[in-house]
RNA sequence: GGAUCCUUAGCUCAGUUGGCUAGAGCGUACGAUUCACAUUCGUAAGGUCACAGGUUCAAGCCCUGUAGGAUCCACCA
C-alpha cells in the first residue's frame, strides 16, 4: 500500500475500526480469575502491574446524540483504555445505554401529545411497552457515534439501563434494604411537577431567581382566647424554655418595647395557601412579639383560629418578622410543623386545583385562587402592604413548569448508615480523587444527606416491586409486600390480595448498581475486575450518582465500587461560556469528527484540560491536532521511503569527511518476537489478540531491539523517547492526559522530525528508525487510535495491530554521546539566532561557518552544514576572524565581514548587559550566606557553575566588541 | 449564607515535592522554500504570575487577608 501524501483520515477511519471490531481485539483477555504474572519483563515498569484493569461508560441516552461532554469521556475513558491495553494488561471497557428515564419519558409523552393522545388512556404496562418500541425504533445512532469516537469498548458485554440483569440486581438490593429495614413509605413533602405529573429528587430541582411579590397580612388576634393554652401553646414554648436562651428569663421581666398588638402581620409570596396555615411562627427572640406567643390569631378569609408559636425558623430580619405555617405546601413549614406537631392541611390538589378550601375557591386554579383571595383581603383591608422581591423558584428542569411542593406518599431510603458507611471508607482513603479536593467535597455532602425518595410516577422505568394489600380490613396481614412479579397488577400471597404499586425507581437508585451489574458482580462469583479500577464521569454528577455508587456499592458487596474516581469539568465554548443551544455556541462533536478527524477531535479537546476544571474548547486545538496526524503520518512515509532505500544505507556508513568513528555498540540480534505472531496471509484477524485470549498470556514489553546507535543523534533520540514514555506514564497514572498529550506532541515533532529526521538524512540507520517510530507511534496510539494504526497497516515491517501491540521498553544509547548531541543542537542553534539577527536578509547562504581544533564540529560538519544551511563550514586557517559565536568551550566564528560585524554591534552590546544582569542575580545569591548553608549542595555547585560560564561568556562577548 | 475551585503572554491553558533565569498551543512580526510534511521549516517579540501582607536562604507554588470570576449546596415567608 502507498502513503498518500497526506492523512485522510476519512479514508481509513471507519475501516480501522470494523476491522478491531472484528478481530474481538476490544475484549478482556483475561475471562475469570487473575492469573500469576509471573513471566520476567526486561522492563521494571511493569514490576507491579495488575493483570486486569476496567472501567465502565457512564451510559449516554440510548436514543439520544453524542454531545461534547460525551466525546470528552470517551477520550479520556478510551485513552485510559488503550494505554491500559497496551501495558499487557487484560482490559475490559464496558459500554452502556441508558433508559434515560424522565427524558425518555418527556420526548415520549410530547410525541403522544401530538398525535393527540394523553398518558391517561393507557396504563402503565402499555404504556412500557409503547415506550420501549418507540426507544427502539430511535436506538442506534449513539453506538455509531461511540464507534466513530474510537471507543474500544467491548460491545458485546454493552449493559443497558433496563437489561433483566440490572433490574434483577436491584430488586435483590431493594429486597435486602426492605428486610434490612431500610426502606419505609413515608409522607412528606415532595418536588412535584404538576405538567409532568411526578415527584423529583432535591437534586433534580433547579432554582431560578425570579422577581415575585411578597404581600403583608393581616391576622388578627383572638382576644378572647389570650389566655389559654391549646395544642400549639405547650409546645410553643418550648423552645424559649431551653438552656441555649438563658437571656429570656430576663427579657422576660423587662417592660415590653412595643405595645400591646392587637393583630399580626405576616408575610407571604403565596397568598393562596393560607387555607392551609395552620400557625403563625415568630423568633423567640423577636422582643417584638415576645408577649403574642401562645396566643391565636383568626385566619382570614375562614372561620378557623391559628395559634402563634415561636421557632427559630422565623426571621426577625425578614418582612414582618412573623411567618405563616403552611406544613403542607411548603418544605420549611413542613419542619416547623415537624417540631410542634402541627396539622398538615392539603390546599392544593397534584394537579393544581384548590380543595379543602371555602366553597367560593373550592376547584380553583392556584393562579385564580391568588387573585380571589388578594381581592377579598384587599375588601376586608386586612392586605396591609406588598412589596416586589426578588427570590428564587423551584423549577422543574425539563419543561420549567413551577414545582408545587406537594405532600405524598413515597418509598424513601433511610440513608443514615449507608452513608455513615461510606464516609468510613473515603476516610479510610480507599478511594483515590483526581482533583483530590473532591473526597472532602462528597464527605460533606454525605454528612448532610437526607432520606432519598425513590419514587417516580413515571411508566418508562424499573417497576417498583412493592404490593399494596387490597383489603385493609385484613389486619393480621402486613400492608406492603415486597414481590418481584411486577408484570402482575394484582397478585395473591396467603390468601390475600394485593395490588402493585404503580411508581417507579428514581434512575440514580439504579444507577447506583452500575459498577455491579457492568462487571456481572455477584455473591457467588466475584469478579476480577470489580472494584473498577477507575470511575470516569462528570464532576457535575459527583453528589447524584457517584456518592449513590459508593453507598449502594459497599451495601451490596461490602466493597468500594471503584479504586479511584477521575471526575471531568465542563467544556465551555472558546470564550469560557457555557454550551446552550440558545446561546447557539453548541458545538457537536460529530461535526468536528467529520471535518478532522477523530483523532484530531480527541488530541484537541485532551488539550488545556484538567480535572474537575470548567474549560474552554476551540476548533483551534482541533486543527492542532489535525496537524499532528499529519506530522506523525509524513514522520511514518519519510522513514518508510528510507527504509525501503535501503542499499544507501551502507553506502553512507563509514562516509568521509563526516562522520566516522563508530560510537555504537552492537546490541544482540534481537527476537522481534516473530513466533508469537501468525504468518500475514491467515488475516487479521486471527493475529495476536486470539491467541491471547486462548493462551490467557498478558504482553509484555519482551522484545530487545535490533538496533545499534553510531552517532550522537542516535544517542540522544533514544534518551529522548525513552524521558518522553516514561513522562506519559507518569502522567497517565496520575490522570495528566493534557501533559501526555504535549510531552508526546513535543517528541515528535520538535525532537523526533525536527532533529532526528534531519539528522538521518545525513546519517541513516533503518533499524533505529524502525524502533523508535514503533516507540512513538504506540505511545501515541491511546490519544490517536485511527491515524497510529492508519499507518501501522501501512508500514512494511511491522505486523498484527498496533491496538495490541506491546508498550514500548526502555531504548539503551550511550548517555555521554546523547549530551553531546545537546551540545550540537546549541551550536546549530547560536548559528541560525546569530544568523537571523545579522542585519541583511539571506544571511544563512552568505557566510560561512569556521571552526578551530573542535572534533565535535569536525565530526558532523555535514550535519551541521545542513542544518544551518551555511555554504561551509571549514577549519579555520590562519587568525581568527569573523564574528564569535558566544558558546562555551567552542571556538566557531561565523566568517562576517567587518563592517557587517559593527552593524551588529548593539546587538552585542544588548546580550552583555542582559548575561551581566543574570550574572549579577546569580553573584546575589552566593553572597547570601544562608542560602550557601542552607540551600541543597547541589544547588549551590550548580549557581557556582553557572557564574563561571556567564563570566566566560561575558568575557568572550566582550572581546568580541573590543574587535570592533 | 456555606463549601470548593479559579485569577500566569493578545487568546486558551500547563507549571507535579518551594530551587524559575516562568513554559506550550493558537495568534503576531520577520525570514526560508524542488527533493517526508505550507496541515512545512527557521528566528523573534510578548509576563509586576489578580492585589496586600506573612513564612523561608529561596514563593507562581505554602499561610492570612482583599478584590474579581466559576461551580455546587442551602435558603430566600
Amino acid at each position: 500500500m502507498k502513503f498518500a501524501s497526506s492523512y485522510e483520515p476519512n479514508q481509513y477511519e471507519s475501516d480501522i475500526y470494523a476491522a478491531w471490531e472484528a478481530s474481538s481485539v476490544f475484549k478482556p483477555t483475561v475471562p475469570t480469575v487473575p492469573v500469576d504474572d509471573n513471566s520476567d519483563g526486561v522492563d521494571d515498569r511493569f514490576e507491579h502491574q495488575h493483570p486486569t484493569y476496567s472501567i465502565v461508560m457512564p451510559p449516554p441516552n440510548a436514543n439520544g446524540n453524542l454531545h461534547i461532554g460525551h466525546g470528552l469521556t470517551i477520550a479520556l475513558e478510551d485513552s485510559l483504555t488503550r494505554y491500559h491495553r497496551l501495558r499487557g494488561q487484560s482490559t475490559w471497557y464496558i459500554p452502556g445505554a441508558d433508559h434515560a428515564g424522565f427524558e425518555t419519558w418527556v420526548v415520549y409523552e410530547r410525541a403522544l401529545e401530538q398525535n393527540g393522545h394523553t398518558r391517561f388512556e393507557f396504563n402503565r404496562d402499555e404504556l412500557y411497552a409503547r415506550v420501549w418500541d418507540f426507544v427502539a425504533q430511535q436506538r442506534g445512532n449513539m453506538e455509531l457515534q461511540l464507534r466513530a469516537l474510537g471507543a474500544s469498548c467491548s460491545w458485546d458485554d454493552l449493559t443497558f439501563t433496563l437489561d433483566e440483569n440490572v433490574i434483577d440486581r436491584v430488586y435483590t438490593t431493594f429486597e435486602k434494604m426492605w428486610n434490612d429495614g431500610l426502606i419505609y413509605r413515608g409522607e412528606k413533602l415532595v418536588n412535584f411537577c404538576p405538567k409532568h405529573q411526578t415527584a423529583f429528587a432535591d437534586i433534580e430541582v433547579e432554582h431560578q431567581d425570579e422577581k415575585g411579590t411578597l404581600w403583608e397580612v393581616e391576622y388578627k388576634l383572638v382576644k378572647e382566647l389570650e389566655n389559654a393554652f391549646t395544642e400549639g401553646g405547650p409546645e410553643a414554648g418550648k423552645p424559649r424554655s431551653s438552656a441555649e436562651t438563658p437571656v429570656a428569663s430576663g427579657v422576660s421581666d423587662a417592660p415590653p418595647e412595643v405595645g400591646i398588638l392587637s393583630s399580626v402581620i405576616v408575610s407571604t409570596t403565596r397568598p393562596e395557601t393560607l387555607f392551609g396555615d395552620v400557625a403563625v411562627a415568630v423568633n423567640p427572640d423577636d422582643k417584638r412579639y415576645k408577649d403574642l406567643i401562645g396566643k391565636h390569631v383568626h385566619l382570614p378569609l375562614t372561620d378557623r383560629t391559628i395559634p402563634i408559636i415561636a421557632d427559630e425558623h422565623a426571621d426577625p430580619e425578614y418582612g414582618t418578622g412573623a411567618v405563616k405555617i403552611t406544613p403542607a405546601h411548603d418544605f420549611d413549614d413542613f419542619e416547623v410543623g415537624e417540631r410542634h406537631n402541627l396539622p398538615r392541611i392539603q390546599v392544593i390538589s397534584e394537579d393544581g386545583h384548590m380543595i379543602n378550601v371555602p366553597d367560593k375557591y373550592d376547584g380553583l386554579t392556584t393562579a385564580e385562587c391568588r387573585k380571589q383571595v388578594l381581592k377579598d383581603l384587599k375588601e376586608q383591608g386586612l392586605l396591609k402592604g406588598e412589596k416586589k422581591i426578588v427570590h428564587s423558584v423551584a423549577h422543574c428542569y425539563k419543561c420549567g413548569t413551577v414545582l408545587e411542593p406537594t405532600l405524598k406518599e413515597q418509598w424513601f431510603i433511610d440513608v443514615a448508615t449507608l452513608a455513615k458507611t461510606a464516609i468510613k471508607h473515603l476516610e479510610n482513603n480507599e478511594i483515590k480523587f483526581y482533583p483530590a479536593s473532591k473526597k472532602q467535597v462528597l464527605i460533606n455532602y454525605l454528612n448532610n444527606l437526607k432520606d432519598w425518595n425513590i419514587s417516580r410516577q413515571i411508566p418508562w422505568g424499573i417497576a417498583i416491586p412493592m404490593f399494596r394489600k387490597a383489603d385493609p380490613s385484613a389486619t393480621d396481614e402486613p400492608d406492603w409486600i415486597f414481590d418481584r412479579r411486577t408484570n402482575l397488577q394484582e397478585i395473591e400471597k396467603s390468601g390475600v390480595k394485593y395490588v402493585r404499586d404503580e411508581d417507579t425507581f428514581d434512575t440514580w437508585f439504579s444507577s447506583s448498581h452500575w459498577p455491579i451489574v457492568c462487571t456481572d458482580w455477584n455473591e457467588e462469583n466475584p469478579t476480577p475486575y470489580y472494584p473498577l479500577d477507575v470511575m470516569e464521569t462528570g464532576a457535575d454528577i459527583l453528589f447524584a450518582w457517584v456518592a449513590r455508587m459508593i453507598m449502594m456499592g459497599l451495601y451490596v458487596t461490602g466493597e468500594v465500587p471503584f479504586k479511584e474516581v477521575y471526575l471531568h469539568g465542563l467544556v465551555l465554548d472558546a470564550h469560557g461560556q457555557k454550551m446552550s443551544k440558545s446561546k447557539g455556541n453548541v458545538i457537536n462533536p460529530m461535526d468536528l469528527v467529520a471535518k478532522y478527524g477523530s483523532d484530531a477531535f480527541r488530541l484537541g479537546i485532551l488539550r488545556g484540560r484538567s480535572a474537575g476544571m470548567n474549560q474552554a474548547f476551540s476548533e483551534n486545538s482541533v486543527i492542532s491536532g489535525r496537524n499532528l496526524c499529519n506530522k506523525i503520518w509524513n514522520i511514518s512515509r519519510f522513514v518508510q521511503s528510507m527504509v525501503d532505500d535501503a542499499p544507501k544505507d551502507n553506502a553512507l556508513r563509514g562516509r568521509s569527511g563526516g562522520y566516522a568513528r563508530p560510537l555504537g555498540r552492537e546490541w544482540p540480534k534481537a527476537n522481534r518476537g516473530g513466533e508469537e505472531r501468525e504468518p500475514r496471509d491467515d488475516g487479521r484477524e486471527r493475529l495476536r489478540s486470539e491467541k491471547s485470549i486462548a493462551s490467557g498470556a498478558s504482553a509484555r514489553p519482551d522484545r530487545t531491539p535490533a538496533y545499534a546507535t553510531l552517532n550522537q543523534g542516535e544517542d540522544w533520540i533514544c534518551r529522548e523517547i525513552n524521558d518522553c514514555i516514561k513522562q506519559v506514564e507518569t502522567d497517565m497514572k496520575y490522570y495528566r492526559f493534557s501533559e501526555a498529550v504535549e510531552t508526546l506532541y513535543q517528541t515528535i515533532w520538535d525532537k523526533y522530525a525536527d532533529w532526528f529526521l534531519e539528522s538521518q538524512k545525513i546519517y541513516k540507520n533503518t533499524e533505529l528508525l524502525k524502533t523508535t517510530l514503533e516507540h512513538l507511534l504506540i505511545a501515541l496510539h491511546p490519544f490517536a487510535p485511527f491515524v497510529t494504526e492508519a499507518i501501522w497497516q501501512n508500514l512494511s515491517w511491522t505486523e498484527g495491530f498496533i491496538i495490541n501491540a506491546k508498550w514500548p521498553c526502555k531504548l539503551k544509547y550511550d548517555p555521554i554521546t546523547a549530551e553531546q548531541f545537546e551540545r550540537l543542537m546549541s551550536i546549530v542553534q547560536e548559528v541560525r539566532g546569530t544568523l537571523q539577527a545579522l542585519p541583511g536578509t539571506n544571511n544563512a547562504k552568505k557566510y560561512d561557518l569556521l571552526y578551530d581544533n573542535d572534533s565535535l564540529v569536525e565530526d558532523n560538519l555535514l550535519l551541521i552544514k545542513s542544518l544551518t544551511r551555511v555554504p561551509a563550514v571549514t577549519a579555520l586557517e590562519g587568525n581568527p576572524r569573523g564574528l564569535r559565536l558566544a558558546l562555551a568551550n567552542h571556538e566557531l566564528y561565523l566568517d562576517v565581514p567587518e563592517k557587517v560585524v559593527k552593524d551588529y554591534k548593539d546587538a552585542l552590546t544588548d546580550k552583555i548587559l542582559s548575561v551581566g544582569r543574570e550574572l549579577d542575580a546569580l553573584n546575589a545569591r552566593m553572597m547570601n550566606p544562608n542560602y550557601v548553608d542552607k540551600a541543597p549542595q547541589y544547588l549551590v555547585k550548580e549557581t557556582e557553575d553557572q557564574i563561571k560560564e556567564k563570566e566566560q561568556l561575558i568575557s568572550r562577548l566582550k572581546s568580541q566588541l573590543s574587535i570592533i
